[in-house]
DNA sequence: ACTTCCGTACAAACCAGTCGGTATGGTCGC
DNA sequence: GCGACCATACCGACTGGTTTGTACGGAAGT
């Protein structure tokens, strides 16, 4: 005879973890991991280090989960983007490679990527940080792999190139641009960037009317 | 007088100064620059923090010394590496690629970029660092598009790319080859992405024995 | 003797993580 | 329907170890 229908065995109130992870994503993209304080993320969260440490049983522990929070965020945001629609697996690509475009605008820490900005500080002294990273990156890419791979198979089957190979590149121009976008203070760069790497890609696919291989 | 024991060490060792720089700029690519401690730059150059703060004011002076030390090796590198002496630019500029290729190999802060890691880090709350990692990467990448515009001069005079963009654009695959390399452990993917982009420089210039623009 | 160089000792702030405590709500026996 | 009991969620003062930077002294070269 509950009054409050309560279908899963968790009380209620908004959920202090979530906004534990989104605040520190975001912080983490602007000031990096190390310098970025417990208290830092919980100030800029509205809680405390008692809710902090109720949730995550040390930072490296939370860095550990903004890590797979952010890769999910991502997820989402490309899984469900318009491009997905594309039948055609190469327009499908160039639609991955525009949307990547459209969406550096705005302050650098809402489009650069955590999982990049914290490898680069940690990989050698938070092995745990390093694979978490590793792992979502390389998730991402095989996502792009398999795109790559229809498009290879339509197009350009004969390729010494590999879907996977070429995958990683497209992160790894991306990651760069990021870098660069930090250091010129601006996204400008970043879609300079992508540009080139669009232009690589129609190039390797043979857009430009020519033939052979 | 005490007969034993000279307890200070001698000086008149080669600049305490430099070793501080060397060793920081090995330290720093390997821990980042915020989770560096003044004490183990010191430690690591058998000195102590007299030495550090009486040759630079604070930390953030140092990062920005550092910056200017790892640039200047930098140009002395690339300066007398052996792909200079190439006559043709466009040769020269895919010899600089292949340089970068090789050197791409041993332990990952022996190669990787001292620039791009701590602009990472540091871009938004130590505008000083920002600014000298702005200035050392976009002072190398106008080397670059130096070849770059005596290439496209003689051989794509009519490309649609400017020769600053293309620069840039190396830099920043280098960047992201980087950090792919510190999420996967090793430098095979790093040298992977120098691949693509070299292929891509080739695109660009001569290889699609097509004309068009 | 004066400056440069560098070591030791110390100060003050800072930071990850702990711990005792409170508030809330759910469960179960009666 | 009620009270005892307990689990979960969260608070915030506190601790012990760091960390940047300072004060000062002594050795060496000039």
């Amino acid at each position: 005879m509950a009054i409050s229908a309560a279908p899963t065995r968790r009380p209620a109130l908004p959920d202090a973890r979530a906004r534990l992870l989104d605040t520190a994503m975001q912080v983490i993209r602007a000031q990096g991991y190390s310098a970025t304080t417990v208290d830092d993320i919980c100030r800029a969260a509205g809680l405390t280090k008692g809710a902090f440490f109720h949730y995550f049983k040390s930072k490296e522990d939370l860095a550990v989960a903004v890590a797979r929070h952010f890769s999910e965020m991502a997820e989402r945001l490309f899984g469900t983007a318009p491009y997905r629609e594309i039948a055609d697996p190469l327009d499908r690509l160039l639609g991955y490679i525009d949307f990547r475009s459209a969406i550096i605008a705005g302050p650098i820490p809402e489009f650069t990527c955590l999982l990049g900005t914290m490898v680069q500080e940690a990989y050698d002294t938070h092995p745990a940080i390093r694979r978490a990273c590793e792992t979502y990156i390389g998730g991402h890419a095989a996502g792009v792999a398999k795109d790559i791979e229809a498009a290879k198979a339509l197009y350009a089957p004969e390729a010494a190139w590999s879907a996977e190979s070429l995958a990683l590149y497209t992160q790894a121009v991306l990651q760069g641009a990021f870098v660069l976008a930090k250091a010129k203070h601006g996204p400008d760069v970043a879609r300079d960037c992508v540009a080139h790497l669009r232009r690589y890609i129609e190039f390797l696919f043979h857009r430009p009317l020519s033939k052979e291989e």
